[in-house]
DNA sequence: GTGGTCTAGACCACC
DNA sequence: GTGGTCTAGACCACG
């Protein structure tokens, strides 16, 4: 379910908790539905503990999921995080399309290069 | 000229040279113009001197400026590192719409966003 | 494993890097091998764990070895850099074959001297 | 005769240097024939005159030209930089060859590789 | 304990 | 004056 670039220079932490919220946003994790415990998913992906505690602290507090002491992390309700987590995205999309204009491209251009981005996109 | 911002968790060298390539970009620094002197910025921002040499390397690295050792830091030619300039801005677009079809927005609200986007910011 | 020359006017970072190319190229050192630490091989070599670490820079930035920040340098695949590693050589060899030239050497004669080179270099 | 690159990042006094050298080794200039005075050569490069002086001393030192005080700056014997000229070249390709061999080439490969480069090479 | 960032300040080569 | 190199040492994020 989630696996660890060796290469990615970015902290273990966040490779984690980025594939979560893929997970969560695209649905393949439910709602309510339980994550792994941290200690069974530092044993699968040999990491310390603690990284993973930082991922799901940080899951949580972006209101992607929550958290029952004693029984688990739990996928919370999308209304939770839907909204800051699309505004998140908004807000860098904007810093590279201003990064774009600054550059000189024209809006007309700009619309045509993020056209072709998402056709070509088969993700 | 260029201006800190000390709530941004950035490093000091990336939001130098951010500043920069802005202004390179933006052709307010034109080719051949002479960048602020090392001693001479580290002055201005307070900060030392070695932070703004980080900031010119990576300039240099990147192509936005050349360096003669005893003269200066000056802006190079637009070719040199427009296209790879432009290709790693799309690069981050192409992240950023592939997060929003994963939280399950349609092409069509994606376009509809980014048209949103590019009108309201006018910077 | 790695010495350095009092009496060479290299910068000392580059004598490092040099070092650890030849390392790396000669298999000595094995792909993902670890390198000392910073701190570790500055202490060793008794100089300043910032000239180290700019060496491993350097050395990152031409695919010689990667960087897992908090874990430490380690030996990078051999098709990285090989290619580029090997076409700079080229590139050296070219100028001081064209400096002979210059010189009113014949062909013959400068790959008379070349296999004099390859044969007496013991090394 | 002589032209500057302000792109290379060499110094400008070894850039100076180096031209006359070639044109030294090659003929160009023949012995006892007069250099251009340092102020001249200056003027025209629109560099520094000490700078000139500096390569001129280099020169010298290096038998490439002779001085006399008060008439100028002349090119010396051939006998008296060749050998030492020839033999710094052979120094150089001495440790590329050493570095191809290091990299796991074979002789014959190497013999091969300054062969094509020979040949290719219309300068 | 690892690398990343940053400061304060020195000395050098070059112009 | 300029940039390039280097030192000594601090603080932080990460694992």
């Amino acid at each position: 379910m989630i696996t660890l670039d060796d290469n990615n220079s970015n902290p273990i932490y966040e490779q984690v908790y980025d594939k979560f919220t893929e997970l969560i946003s695209s649905n393949i994790l439910k709602v309510d539905e339980k994550l792994p415990s941290i200690r069974e998913l530092a044993q699968i992906l040999k990491i310390n503990p603690n990284t993973i505690q930082k991922s799901y602290r940080l899951l949580e507090k972006n209101k992607y999921i929550y958290t029952l002491a004693g029984k688990g992390n739990f996928v919370a309700k999308k209304d939770q995080y839907e909204q800051s987590h699309i505004t998140s995205i908004k807000l860098k999309l904007s810093e590279n399309i201003r990064s774009l204009k600054i550059s000189g491209l024209s809006n007309e251009k700009i619309i045509e290069i993020i056209k072709s981005i998402i056709e070509e996109d088969n993700l």
